[in-house]
DNA sequence: TTGACTTATATGTCTAGACATATAATCGTA
DNA sequence: TACGATTATATGTCTAGACATATAAGTCAA
């Protein structure tokens, strides 16, 4: 989701795309419509067929049309209805901030998994699990409380793993490469506990992440990420319509 | 951020790019490491040079590698620091939720831009503004609040847009389409006049979305969303490490 | 009408070249 | 040593073909 739009170079396939990217944007070609095949393309702009076919695969890979074999390619509907977030890890977040990041382990527990562990990884039946709480800062403010579960079954290794040295997000990183996320951004008001671990008063408002990960039908982890509201902000600038 | 893996179909390129990914993702190569130049790909892939160019230009797409001329091609750090949010609108969220959308313009003034116009839309001296508050529902519940400000100097026709009819949000849509963005997410408790609009206590959490939109450095509108905290919530699902 | 088979066609992938272009590295000079 | 010009090289774009493959549409029989 680059800002920088490419049109500082007109080459002809990026041209080609933008042409027709802009047709979509415009809504002169609303979603659903069919849009000119590869020949009448190669036709048009007198170049050959796998120039129109570069520009058409960058716009379904930015999901802007869908492609079918033998139909034809076709304007999506606009993108995933509601979000897409990313957020690495929040280490990572603070320290490009330019701030010193600050990690302090709160609790830690095994146990077998609850009822409303099981619950809240997703899963049927599971064995033990890590329950672990913990606080980041940035410049040693309080920048935001994590709560996370994770699934020994799944990741045996966190058992032993040393999270008063390293927060869990970046050891999970580390040792949990590929995975898939879900994320629910929500807001509430503090209660006594977070209140006191973030600092703020109680009612203040605030950010929250809950973040669910697993890796190929494996649940790993759930985590609740609290921001304190009226400070920590997460931006994103993205281009499109 | 389509959430399939496309490993079901190991055409070459495809393959190559796997094999790349999983390099990166795993932390072989980590953020910088130089990977092998298009020539050394062709020649251990045994295919031409198209064929890795596909592959990698795919990656370069994702943000998962950059490509420098004479340089080679480097693994990026991952992703920006700290968020990606798309966001459709309203009207969209909810009706593919399945869900009755409801619209109804609560106030709308044009005026000449206040200073504090000018700060919430990031420019030095504007002409005219309109300001507009308007509310959303789904199933007759109100659903988010929106408070938008347009400048006139850089859309004219919404001076004379009829928005009791249409909200601006479709409505800016559908006339300055090619439009950058900046999001900003944060959380607030409801004041009185919020708590009134969105039918909930004062006090009560609440998520706010922030969207300052622009086009080629002309600034467009800046809105704010309130959703109910508790209520709502922003999905999303991803795939990456 | 329905289902099974065939066919036409648009996209998907790939090749073996070509020339363009940005730039890292080298070389030469002040 | 520092700076400017030159060169080598990896990527960027493009071509004119080729065969593969999914599938919409048409055909035909039950």
């Amino acid at each position: 989701m680059s800002l920088v739009t490419d049109a500082d170079k007109p080459t002809l396939y990026k041209r080609i795309r933008a042409d027709i990217e802009k047709r979509i944007l415009t809504g002169e070609w609303p979603p659903g419509h069919r849009i000119p095949f590869e020949h009448e393309l190669v036709a048009r702009y007198g170049c050959s067929r796998m120039t129109v076919n570069k520009a058409l695969s960058e716009l379904a890979q930015a999901d802007l049309i869908e492609r079918r074999r033998r139909a034809g390619s076709f304007v999506r509907r606009p993108q995933h209805q509601s979000a897409v977030l990313k957020i690495a890890d929040i280490r990572a977040e603070i320290t490009a901030l330019g701030r010193a990041y600050g990690y302090e382990l709160i609790g830690r527990k095994l146990r077998a998994a609850t009822a409303a562990d099981r619950d809240r990884l997703g899963v049927k039946k599971a064995g033990k699990v890590v329950a672990i709480t913990c606080r980041h800062s940035a410049d040693k403010v309080p920048f935001a409380v994590e709560d996370r579960l994770i699934d020994l079954s799944s990741v045996p290794d966190a058992a032993t793993a040393d999270f008063a040295r390293e927060p869990p997000g970046s050891w999970l990183l580390h040792h949990v490469p590929w995975t898939e996320a879900e994320h629910t951004i929500s807001a509430i008001v503090a209660d006594d506990r977070t209140a006191e671990a973030l600092d703020i008063a109680v009612g203040a408002p605030c950010l929250v992440i809950d973040r669910y990960t697993w890796r190929s039908a494996r649940t790993i982890t759930a985590v609740r990420l609290l921001y304190p509201g009226d400070s920590h902000r997460l931006v994103a600038r993205f281009k499109g319509g």
